[in-house]
DNA sequence: TATGAATGAGCGTTCATTCAT
DNA sequence: GATGAATGAACGCTCATTCAT
């Protein structure tokens, strides 16, 4: 009895997967706004009605492709952010674990960033990824590896050029393209783009 | 005869910055998927129909939502492009103007990067900002004041910079919030963010 | 003061000329189902309102416009009938005077017989000439000019044959091609199809 | 399986009859212009979004109409005008079956060709029917069975008395009198309308 | 569980008509 | 009379959701 609950949690876990992927493929073909619980239904060549079998509705459909999206994102950039590197380290690992997961969960991005869908994702994901960057330049600024300003800011700023990252994806940009702009990325951050501070214009 | 047609012209040009306004308030109520004809009507006070005096339709009134905010923004970014200032230079007058706009049109902003308008706006807005910036880093190389990568992911990395400033705003920072993140992102972007390249983490 | 009434309804009665004249044009352009007040007011040159002093709605518009086409074909086709002619001779004079009108008129068959209009004047307008054609028919046979067949079903047909010129003219035929059709019209009328009798199939 | 999806097809068409008939009395009640799909699906009992699970939208559920009242008219002439009969045959035998089909759809003819759908149905139907008398009055002249004259101009006279044909069905004619019109019209065909040609009046 | 027809509120849009100016 | 903005019911159509089978 045990067991076969079990069991059905489990095939009912597979379902939501498929319904996931099918629906994947409809946002693919037709655009987030052509996201219908028909078209999915039809897709995984399930009846409409059978969904709510296993989701709630449209918008629990859509959490679960959230979360499906975004938890393995941040997965291993929080591990990273415990470990005991320096915080420039950290940054460069950041860096490349974005840029892993974008290059894996390409068609997945392309679906949301490049969709509307991004707006609600965003609003999710950067408060987090702020506060896991904010921590990081603080810890750059305490330890003496990074210039110290506010580290919100630069967080931020980080931030920013990790967006890019998933646009560029989300353009379909080639792995390579993917590569250098993650060297660019490091090694600009890391050197800023003057040729020398003596270059700087001056504040008007 | 001409005098009455003149401020007829005037009425609908106020009508539509009503109409503007109503919408605007339904965004915020009830998001931009919420943002229905009827419902700006009966903001404005209007019958359903009557809109339709002032715009041809729905894509009407969201094209003249985004004319009001994108346009604004772009114009004294190009101006400063077709000067005759050095790449450094430009790059921070940009940075100042956009810090203008973002300040002026704080409401918009808030409005419209926030919502999941913000996608749309983006996807205009970015191929169009991403142009004048590579072309102001291709410049900074030539002229031998910016450090010599590819100034197409250059120009990423600043036009992500850039973003966060408008998020910034979404967020309802104050002015003086916004004020040290461009100055922090100007000291940044010119000098790097690490104390000095010798901290550089070795790529593994 | 009665001058000046008569003169105001003379004014109102050439403002409903031209309004009709506008609303044919209306019709030209945008097909009949494009016929909006709106549209017919701009094109007047008229407010939408100020059509409602000169037709009660639009329903009234349209009957004046079918008024405008249908009584000046029925006036000459009714005088022929009231003349001591003989039946055939009557059914070539009406055939012309069809004819003339449907040349005269072309611009406004073309807008109604070619339109869904059609429906509604046919409507009006064959019981009304299946009238006369059958008194003509009935006549024939009475002066022995016309061979003793049911009057109803020879105006029917009569009827028939002269549709088909309308339609001619909303085809957009030229004149000449209107002409051949009403001198193969009377000869066929006359003579019949076939070459001889003897040709005639046997009834299955 | 197989059994319950062919049933399933059938229920769905037996629907669509349904609807038909169900849009047969709206149009009855309404006319063609006040045949809104509202009025037809609560006619049929239905939610108006239900119809659209029977038919593409409006234009659909037209298209069906009409391919229901014409199609079944134009197969039996176009095998006729395939045979090898000679052209009065033909003629005689196209008029017996279109009889056929008014009497068999007189309620459906009733329906249509009486509103103002006729415009519509005319317009498809009258150039293909044109087509086919245009050939085989030609095909009669060359046979020298039919009086030579311009086919094109004989065949949209037949088109015109057969046209009749169905006006008086829409009149809701008693069948003997659709038996008579088509004897008479036969009758007169071959043998004209005037007792002798000499009878016939001078052009003036 | 699976089905898929039925639902019905909601959408954007049109347009004949009214009425304060 | 003339105006034209306002009206509001009606249209064709969509789609998340329900429920009898």
């Amino acid at each position: 009895m045990r067991l076969s609950k079990a069991r059905k949690e489990c095939v009912t876990a597979m379902m939501r997967d498929t319904i996931f992927e099918a629906a994947s493929s409809v946002v693919d073909k037709h655009g987030t706004a052509g996201l219908t619980m028909d078209r999915v239904a039809s897709t995984v060549g399930l009846a409409t009605g059978s969904l709510y079998n296993y989701f709630d509705g449209k918008s629990d459909l859509l959490q679960f492709f959230y979360t499906r999206l975004v938890e393995p994102f941040f997965q291993p950039i929080e591990e990273i952010a415990r470990t005991e590197l320096s915080a420039p380290q950290k940054l460069e690992r950041i860096l490349h674990a974005a840029w892993e997961h974008a290059v894996k969960y390409k068609g997945l991005i392309r679906l949301f960033v490049a969709g509307d869908q991004r707006a609600a994702i965003r609003r999710d994901t950067r408060p987090r990824l702020l506060r896991i960057l904010t921590a990081i330049f603080k810890q750059g600024i305490r330890e003496g590896t990074l210039v110290p300003r506010n580290p919100a800011h630069m967080g931020r700023m980080f931030h920013g050029c990790l967006s890019e990252l998933f646009d560029l994806v989300a353009e379909g940009a080639r792995n390579d393209e993917l590569n250098e702009y993650v060297a660019v990325l490091i090694d600009a951050t890391i050197k800023g783009f003057s040729i020398r501070p003596e270059n700087a214009p001056e504040s008007n």
